[in-house]
DNA sequence: GTTCGATACCTAGGATGCCTAGGTAATGCA
DNA sequence: TGCATTACCTAGGCATCCTAGGTATCGAAC
């Protein structure tokens, strides 16, 4: 069965790397793994189709660096997505909250 | 996008409900309501092929009450089930955890 | 000087897994 | 007799993550 969980966390996990200032898909990929302390270890093909999708929702906006050597697309939280975040981040804890009163048997 | 976190859960939330004893899929569903303040409410058709799914892996087994009435299709944990349902709950909170870091912005 | 690993981007298609929407049937009450 | 509830089921849809492939730059090692 080989649970995913990430599915449906993605999104928090992108927008909350992201008010630690601006990254590109490969910096948030590294992020994520150090805030995670190597739990998260997100390939590129879930990444960056996600932030493209965070983008066609207006959730980030990107730049491209035109500093010299590899070009890099550079991400930052827009307003829409900081309002977002904070929807993601209380979705998440009634979540839990309810998972954690199935587990412990409790109502 | 319309996150849906119970992907990859479900499996969790139907063990811990069966830990208070054998239910049928539509029990399971009260159970669950219940158990979650209204929380999980799941549709039927969520139900019933992840607990055909649970008993193809040996997770749960079913027996038909031969009681009067209604046809129920009693489900029970198996020992495998309650030993998958501690791995489970150890990778839940696992991941609960890494979630937590990465909304906290600390590693 | 070239080979290799890391950095950095991308996408098509597959797999997974929940949900929608449909179906059947028994029970009990209005 | 009709309707709500209980109780089961499944096919197909859809969203989402991942696999596996591709391109290209840079620095270090050989």
């Amino acid at each position: 069965m080989q649970t995913d969980r990430l599915k449906g966390n993605l999104e928090l996990l992108l927008l909350s790397a992201l008010t630690m200032g601006p990254a590109h898909g490969y910096g948030l990929i590294r992020r994520l793994r150090e805030m995670s302390e190597g739990f998260f270890d997100l390939p590129e093909g879930t990444v960056y189709p996600a932030l493209h999708r965070l983008e066609r929702e207006g959730l980030v906006s990107s730049s491209w660096t035109d500093e010299p050597g590899r070009p890099r697309k550079s991400y930052r939280l827009t307003p829409v997505g900081e309002r977002q975040l904070a929807v993601e981040r209380v979705a998440w804890q009634r979540f839990g909250t309810a998972v954690g009163a199935v587990m412990r048997g409790t109502s």
